[in-house]
DNA sequence: GTGAAAGCGCTAACAA
DNA sequence: TTGTTAGCGCTTTCAC
């Protein structure tokens, strides 16, 4: 582990001299420059990255904050991350939220390992955010709503795309429209129900409790609810699942018992997942704009950094993408099952 | 910031006691262990886990080295990875090598910034990694051969996955079969595509050039190389990719031409990713022991770390998995093996 | 253009 | 049990 008190000895200069020529100072003459690099190479010297920032006060990385980093995940969100943050010539690391308060990512968001962080983990509670955001330490949120001076948030209009989806229903003749729920603390999930019951609302459908099945977000738990709505023997027109995970585990429930989607039920997700369009039937879903969310977020990092005032809210828009499994309900003798 | 000098301070005890009551020592006094830690918190005091781990010479956590953040790579391996690492108190941390050796992940591999890492990139090159792995900084390398005195590999057995592969097909009755080849310089690829051609020899089937098409293991690589084959006007009876991706490239080719899988050319693919049993039809592939060959790894690193002396090489067995783009050709006049 | 020296914030001998 | 102190390896004034 040579350290660059040996190059400086080798190569016979200070060790302030072996530091400036080792970062590429101007002030180093050419001939002192090539003998520090060669004795550099010949101890097979590496700076400790460590000693560098600490003395820097400055890591030159973001960290992203996942609940898993085994996904499933947005990847055109974290694309958009790594686009922007490597533009700007700054490291990225992920680092999943699994262990709470004693998680890496706590580790990395409190103990002063990066410049600035996002959130897209559900997992980690307001508290820890709250307490790593300082002057000077900008987080973005990506899952919720927190209110500090160093926090940011850039959002999804989740209401209006639960909106969208329901409305699409209804506009096919739907009306008896269940809503497989997120867990019930998710902000996103929360969004998502409220648009649904707007549409419902707008449309003048009563809102009736047996259609509203928590779950999870997972794809097991889209399968344990769809199995729960098909055991109570009276299925209803059209499931909205608020996203797109619980609806192929819904998928697979029906299929199972040889429920036809769209023929005998209509489905709609959330998300556009990149397996959506791949399930059979194709999923109609609401999408995001993850490379758009995650670009901007990093973005809003590198202003804080820069020292501009920003605004503290952002907000992006859904679209409805249509596939194969929402069928159309002719409005004739309306009366099914 | 408040650093450890000024909750010294407030408490009014010396750092080192402030350090020792910070990090549980049983040396302080409960009074003490109080004081300090109401002092702590009323700084809002939060330790610089630079600082400390420079001075431990002890990072605590282990890299991963991905090709790209943003996938689309294998969230099995990556969850056996991290399982085995919070299971043994180590945080985890991802990090792409998109840019060479100026990535974030060449970074962390060379400036101390972790205490070991796993390397599944094969955009980061074995330069990196050699000079990278010193006593001490151990490295397994998930996607190549390396040998070095701190280098450990764990590869799954391409060449039998190959075989296993090709036979499948033979013992269908296929006895043209073309082989959709990754990047020639892919050490997964070659071992893929020997296993190919020991088959075709085993079973008295000569290897022909024709059939052979370099791609490059992207979905769209996958994509091109199957037009390319269609436009040759001379189809083979079945086509081996080297990995899904370009399988499922291939697959989509197909389609938009009206050919199809299996009725008309079968198909095999080679990883069994997530989607392969969502795509129409069903991919028969083959599996590698992704959970396994990711906890392996980081066990691998721990008992290093834990001053063990292991073996370099370890070898993983590969399964196939049988679904639907396989058809079987009747035996008209030459039997079965 | 180069060198001496002062820390960045922390841990851990060692001394008291 | 607590305090003093010497660094971890680096960057960066400031003097020459």
């Amino acid at each position: 582990m040579a350290t660059i008190k040996d190059v400086a000895k080798l190569a016979g200069v200070a060790i302030s001299t072996a530091s400036y020529a080792l970062n590429g100072s101007s002030k180093i003459s050419g001939e002192t420059k090539k003998k520090v690099e060669e004795a550099a190479k010949t101890l097979n010297y590496k700076k400790n990255g460590l000693a560098s920032d600490l003395k820097r006060t400055k890591t030159n990385t973001i960290a992203l904050i996942l609940t898993d980093l085994s996904g499933p995940f947005y990847s055109e969100l974290i694309k958009g991350v790594q686009d922007v943050t490597t533009a700007n010539g700054y490291d990225l690391i992920a680092c999943s939220s699994i262990g709470g308060s004693k998680s890496t990512a706590a580790k990395f968001l409190t103990e002063k390992r990066v410049d600035g962080a996002i959130i897209l983990a559900h997992n980690i509670s307001d508290e820890i955010a709250l307490e790593a955001a300082k002057h000077n330490f900008p987080i973005v949120v990506l899952d919720r709503h927190l209110e500090s001076e160093s926090i940011y948030q850039v959002e999804v209009d989740n209401v209006h795309g639960g909106y969208l989806a329901t409305e699409y229903l209804i506009k096919r003749g739907h009306k008896e429209i269940a809503y497989v729920s997120g867990p019930s603390n998710s902000h996103d999930n929360i969004l998502r129900f409220q648009g649904y019951m707007e549409a419902l609302e707008d449309n003048h459908i009563p809102y009736q409790p047996k259609w509203k099945i928590v779950s999870d977000f997972t794809r097991s738990g889209g399968y344990r609810a769809t199995k729960l709505l098909i055991a109570q023997n009276d299925l209803p027109e059209a499931i909205f699942y608020a996203n797109d995970e619980m609806a192929i585990g819904g998928m697979q429930a029906f299929k199972e018992k040889g429920i036809q989607v769209p023929d005998d039920i209509s489905m709609i997700g959330f998300d556009d997942i990149q397996l959506a369009e791949y399930v059979h039937p194709p999923l109609t879903t609401i999408q995001q704009p993850k490379y758009e969310a995650g670009s901007l977020a990093v973005h809003l990092i590198f202003q804080v950094l820069g020292g501009e005032k920003i605004n503290h809210h952002y907000k992006l828009t859904t679209d409805l993408i249509e596939r194969k499994s929402v069928r159309v309900i002719q409005p004739s003798s309306s009366t099914q099952g």
